[in-house]
DNA sequence: TCTTCTCACACCTTTGAAGTGG
DNA sequence: ACCACTTCAAAGGTGTGAGAAG
């Protein structure tokens, strides 16, 4: 719902502050500023627009009745009050401020189940107004994100000093925004202001809770108190105990249905799985580009970063703590990333990549590897400053050249050639490609040129000497890529696709966001019986949409893929390991393959948008 | 006896310091 | 010198549940 101050917004009215503020800083000036002429006319609220986040989530907490905890030490909102606001002057400084005030003249109990009136309510206590950390900000930085208001934190001690808004438990309140035109907190000069109250955000103090329901919709919705989820340790049912032990290390393709502990030096089922995030794609910043880009050195995915916040609008991978997940590569024909014509599609999965997602190492082996393997931990090998490992290199830091020898010495030893050599050689190839892990590039590095660096080597049957030896397997031999660009990735890609791809009528291009779509397919995909076979036989041929687009190759025979060189769009997205059906994209047999010096992976599943919209 | 409030706790996320390489 | 990135540890945000207070 978006307020517009002469519509339906509560409170609206440019007028002069109620020294805003002051409750939180005494020292501040008391003077009511005045409001001048052309400030009223820069802050005109006839273009002010605000919008309550997240409502959804408020509508669900509003139907049973929104419950805040109110503690002494101050307690903060779920949901917090989250604001898009539109309208603002660019170029001019606002305050955003935010206090509580009564919804409604009684106070409440929960009786029989239901919020019950239960009398008159205390006298108000005297406005305590939060104010946003950021403020005073330019228009243009307000109106930039969501405005979110989630370091408020709300207290029962009226005694309280350190800027808490204070409530009565037991009374009904509402969170009301300000706006007030100002350069700096301290400024004797505040402009006019505006205000808006959001009664959907409406909720009752408590100082516990008192509808269960209440509870669990903040327990299911609110990270820090994952904990208590049903198959938390925290339960309170066994769903835990029914699980664990159940399950053996070959039940892998099911094993995303779980979530998982680290216990007694293992992984161990710990409960159900929660329902998978939406997909975040996260599109390589080199995209678009021809096939003989892409294929000319490896693709690295490396600026792709994973995320717990499902509220992240930065195109972020959003995974949930404790749940298996493996890779999925998408490869789109597109000749720009808003293009209305979208060519068809290949999805490659990589169980080989399955990883836990963690919010901090379990494993003592795993963080070891890390530290071990990327350069950024170098500070933490046995060797750095930060060194646990009492007894190693004690006496003194060793220098640099001394540090990488040990490395190189380290990693040789740890190195099984002759295993990959083997099957090199032979066809087989057991790891992913070592670019999807880590190369940096740069874009105004002046050797950047192609011509410096080989199109691609041969694979070599000798390991180099070297430094090179460090970072790369010997699966196949890649070339590092030309710095051309520490790219940054436009971070507002995915909203840019939403909201600049356009739905025309009835077309057999795509006409949907991007990331809607794939969501879409997999959707579908995910509702059906994978057979990766007969997909794939099915469509030996690659549809056609009605223009001609240079397809990619398909070898029907190895049931694998090869890209022409032309333009693509790649993508990776996270699914979790699986859905109990066979994975999208990858059957247990189907174990990436070698040829030449490109990577082949089955592509089982093929698909047009085109196919899927048309009509819709 | 009932309702409301407080606090220690386990579990989890977030934040920031200290380090590295480019 | 700066930036991007890493790990780790500490700080902080959760609801729980027993017990205190009124």
């Amino acid at each position: 719902m978006a307020y517009s101050c002469f519509t339906d917004c509560k409170e609206a009215a440019v007028r002069c502050p109620e020294m805003p503020a002051l409750n939180r800083m005494p020292q501040l000036p008391i003077t009511c500023p005045s409001i001048e002429t052309e400030t009223e006319a820069q802050f005109s609220s006839e273009h002010i627009r605000v919008s309550l986040q997240d409502r959804g989530l408020w509508d669900k907490f509003g139907s049973l009745g929104t419950e805040m905890i109110i503690t002494k030490s101050g307690r903060r909102m779920f949901p917090a009050c989250k604001i898009s606001v539109t309208g603002l002057n660019p170029k001019v400084k606002y305050l955003m401020m935010m206090d509580m005030v009564p919804y409604d003249d009684h106070k409440h109990k929960w009786s029989r189940n239901k919020w019950e009136v239960n009398g008159k309510a205390e006298p108000h206590l005297p406005n305590r107004l939060f104010i946003h950390p950021e403020s005073p900000a330019l228009g243009e930085k307000w109106m930039q994100y969501p405005v979110s208001f989630n370091k408020l934190k709300l207290t029962n001690n009226t005694l309280n000093q350190n800027g808490l808004v204070i409530l009565h438990s037991m009374h009904k309140y509402q969170p009301r925004l300000h706006i007030v035109q100002a350069t700096d907190l301290y400024s004797q000069q505040w402009g006019p202001y505006l205000r808006f109250t959001f009664p959907e955000a409406a909720f009752i103090g408590v100082t516990s809770y008192q509808n269960n329901e209440i509870t669990k919709l903040k327990i299911d919705n609110n990270p820090f108190a994952k904990g208590f989820r049903d198959y938390g340790l925290n339960s309170k049912r066994d769903f835990k105990v029914n699980f664990k032990g159940t399950l053996y290390p070959q039940d892998v393709l099911n094993i995303s249905f779980y979530t998982f502990l680290w216990s007694r030096n293992k992984w161990e089922v710990n409960g159900k799985a929660e329902p998978h995030l939406p997909n975040r794609l996260f599109i390589h910043p080199e995209s678009p580009a021809l096939g003989e880009k892409w294929m000319q050195y490896p693709v690295s995915f490396n600026k792709l970063k994973l995320t717990n916040n499902t509220l992240n609008q930065n195109g972020l991978v959003i995974l949930h703590s404790m749940h298996k997940y493996q890779p999925r590569l998408h490869i789109v024909q597109a000749t720009d990333l808003y293009s209305q014509q979208w060519g068809p599609y290949l999805r490659f999965t990589f169980p080989e990549a399955a990883f836990i997602g963690v919010t901090s190492y379990q494993n003592n082996e795993i963080t070891k590897l890390k530290i071990d393997n990327n350069p950024f931990a170098k500070g933490f090998r046995d060797y750095g400053l930060n060194s646990k490992s009492a007894g190693h290199y004690e006496a003194a830091k060793p220098t640099h050249l001394q540090c990488v020898e040990e490395a190189m010495s380290r990693n040789s030893s740890s190195f099984n050639s002759e295993q990959s050599l083997s099957e090199a050689s032979s066809g087989g190839l057991l790891h992913l490609p070592q670019s999807i892990g880590s190369h940096r590039t740069r874009m105004n590095d002046p050797q950047a040129t192609v011509s410096s660096f080989p199109l691609v080597s041969e694979p070599t049957t000798e390991p180099k000497k070297g430094h090179h030896q460090l970072s790369q397997s010997a699966e196949i031999h890649h070339p590092h890529p030309p710095k051309i660009s520490r790219v940054n990735l436009a971070e507002t890609t995915l909203q840019s696709l939403e909201s600049l791809c356009p739905r025309p009528a009835q077309t057999t291009s795509c006409a949907r966001p991007l990331q809607d779509i794939l969501n879409k397919i997999q959707d579908r995909a995910d509702s059906t019986e994978a057979s990766p076979g007969k997909l794939f036989q099915n469509q030996g041929i690659w549809p056609s949409i009605g223009k001609d687009y240079p397809l990619p190759a398909f070898h029907q025979d190895s049931n694998t893929a090869v890209l022409n060189p032309s333009g693509f769009l790649g993508y990776l997205s996270m699914r979790t390991g699986s859905t109990g059906n066979l994975p999208i994209g990858m059957d247990s047999r189907s174990k990436p393959s070698i040829a030449g010096q490109e990577y082949l992976y089955k592509a089982p599943h093929v698909d047009m948008y085109s196919n899927l919209y048309s009509g819709n």
